[in-house]
DNA sequence: CTCCATACGGAATAATTTTTCGGTATACGA
DNA sequence: TCGTATACCGAAAAATTATTCCGTATGGAG
């Protein structure tokens, strides 16, 4: 486990809203799982752009702030499934409306940043 | 200027999203600007745990993604005025609640780190 | 001319996050 | 016993972001 340097400022509600969804993927997977996706080998199918690890990662750090809950069934074949936590749901609308925002004003951004096509996608919007 | 090797999805709200506010300092900018700070110098004896040099920089990125307007005014000393331009304005409500999710969640994200007293403060509440 | 306050920027380094690679463990069925 | 599906995790490497250090430029004051 990696220990910080550079002690963070866990009173700021910006900053622990960051630590929550701030990461790469974290957004991705709370949609996922808000949309039933629930089982580890499910999300890992569901979201191809990073690697299982990664996902499993960002998880064990969603379930460790009480966002995610984990339940583990233990019939076979081994069973674990995720579901939001009341917390975790809490986020949900935050997240939309980010993406929201997001998408309206993405002209912003993509004036600049507008050379190459994209390769990986960790899109909310599931069409 | 840092040249990206791994693509971004630009066309994913949050990705978009978290350009513009999710660095480490921006929603510490854009909140003072929101307040009425609105020089360089100024900016740099509010937020002073970090150095100018980051402040400038991801200020620039703000003007740069127009959320932020830059104007100079060619007399003396020489002098610089920043304000948030209209989409700028309109992030400042999303910021402030996910201060607002923040604070009211921080106790679960505070439970694990609790080891030792902070340096730094980003806070966006200015008492 | 020198100094000061303002504002900005290059470039190296440090810190952090993300990714990759490979491994362990359980329980079942052939 | 061996193979398979599930789920998880350690550790190094790569990528990205943040920080530090130091330099430039402008225009007025002394």
């Amino acid at each position: 486990m990696y220990e910080r340097k550079i002690k963070e400022d866990l009173d700021c509600g910006i900053v622990v809203a960051m630590k929550v969804f701030g990461a790469k993927w974290k957004p991705c997977i709370i949609d996922a799982i808000s949309r039933g996706i629930k089982r580890p080998s499910e999300l890992h199918r569901e979201i191809t752009s990073t690697s299982p690890r990664v996902i499993d990662m960002q998880l064990s750090e969603l379930v460790e702030y009480g966002i995610v809950s984990k339940k583990v069934y233990s019939g076979f074949p081994l069973c674990v499934e995720y579901s939001l936590t009341e917390t975790g749901e809490s986020i949900v609308p935050i997240l939309m409306q980010l993406n929201q925002w997001g998408l309206k004003n993405k002209g912003l951004v993509k004036k600049i940043n507008d050379d190459e096509p994209v390769e990986t996608s960790r899109c909310l919007i599931h069409a």
